[in-house]
DNA sequence: TGTACATCAGTGAACGCGCGTTCACTGATGTAC
DNA sequence: TGTACATCAGTGAACGCGCGTTCACTGATGTAC
């Protein structure tokens, strides 16, 4: 369930532990907690719900330990939040620098965006789930997060010579449109059991689907409407 | 902040305390209850951290009341989703009744819908909490809710001459992506403050237009696309 | 209409439990000389 | 290389608190005759 360099932070760990006597290495311990809520958050659905004790426990330290990691529960809540979007900045990045035929970029970069939210479920279902659900300060870094996504979509798309008599204000609405359904498609597939395949291909179908669509509306649409 | 039947409903309670020596009357205390829970996700964000005692504490009653009345928390929460699908449906059926002009109905719709998500605010507020965040029952209803709605929806796609060429399947990808924008819009509309006209108005306006986009790629769709 | 009784909604004391946070502690690791 | 010391991460006991749930209760309302 962890994502493959999840896995080999946890073999670095077991590897340190021997070595050194049963003791966690360096930064170990704060990966664990991170780790241990991604973990609960899967399990009971909602990260403004877990306990520090919980977290601790599933950890396998004493709760006293939390505090020399983090504040509180919101602290150690929007390191992941920036966990979360420091990677996908990365992805759209690698999307971007690919510069693939116009024709196959929306089935290519639904793809790739759903593999990585497939690869790294438990960041994208921590973060689907607080943004509507979670604490104040937890929301708002996500929704910051977001806006900032959105424009740079909106830059993207204004990069285009078909869609240059779109005004900005509208390249922003359009693009608006497109994180909203790639929100909505990224939840809908956070709920398709990992061990349904063949619904998974059918969700991504169909927000493939909705993104040629929106692109169809997109190259006809006139600002003045 | 209440919907004015609430306050009604409130006003009727005080009026019935007056007559009957300080006793609330029949069925009072259940809708006190449910107030006292959207009053309390209003303020704290989420419905699923509430806890039964700040809940009875809020409505005016002893924690244990709260048992001649829902059987757990989990209970509550479907009465709260049963309650606000029902309203929407309700206006559902009004809007589909008032057979407008074709060239108005997304203006209309948008227009109707949003003001009936302002006047029952705390509903809209507690269903989209809960959608991504909330206890496993409570997604689940919120969940077939929507699917019910959307397939509403696709029927009523399949009545347009125009959009006749569209197969079913793709009718319900349409409907699928014109609910995913509303819920989306509808939860912006949420998060801007009540006193902040001028954002709600262009928060509308953008949702206006995303669905008037969505109309265009639709009406060009071809379903071998 | 008046009386006796059943039903019902809300009360208040009590329980054991997990919570967040404090504090002084331990002992391994890193640094200076 | 060896020794002395500071730093640091994790420990474990303890605290007061709000939690969900149980139980026997009270007294107003509704019903039967």
């Amino acid at each position: 369930m962890l994502s493959n360099e999840f896995e080999g932070l946890r073999m670095a760990t077991s590897t340190r532990q021997k070595r050194s006597g049963g003791r966690p290495g360096r930064g170990q311990t704060r990966r664990s907690l991170l780790d241990a809520a991604l973990e609960l958050v899967e399990e009971k659905g909602n990260f403004s719900s877990l306990s520090l004790r919980e977290v601790t426990k599933r950890a396998g330290v004493v709760p006293t330990a939390f505090y020399r990691h983090f504040q509180d529960m919101d602290a150690m809540g929007l390191t992941l939040v920036d966990e979360s979007f420091s990677r996908l900045r990365q992805m759209m990045r690698e999307i971007r620098h690919q510069g693939m035929p116009t024709e196959q970029i929306i089935r290519s970069s639904v793809e790739t965006y759903f593999g990585y939210v497939t690869e790294h479920a438990l960041h994208f279902q921590f973060v689907s789930r607080e943004l509507f659900g979670g604490a104040q300060p937890i929301r708002n870094a996500i929704r910051q997060e977001i806006r900032l996504f959105t424009s740079e979509l909106a830059t993207d798309l204004s990069r285009f010579p078909m869609l240059n008599h779109i005004g900005s204000e509208d390249l922003q609405m359009i693009a608006g449109l497109m994180v909203n359904n790639m929100i909505a498609g990224t939840q809908q597939m956070l709920e398709v059991p990992a061990d349904a395949p063949e619904e998974q291909r059918q969700a991504l179908a169909t927000t493939e689907k909705q993104m040629r669509l929106i692109v169809l509306g997109m190259v006809q649409w006139r600002s003045h409407q």
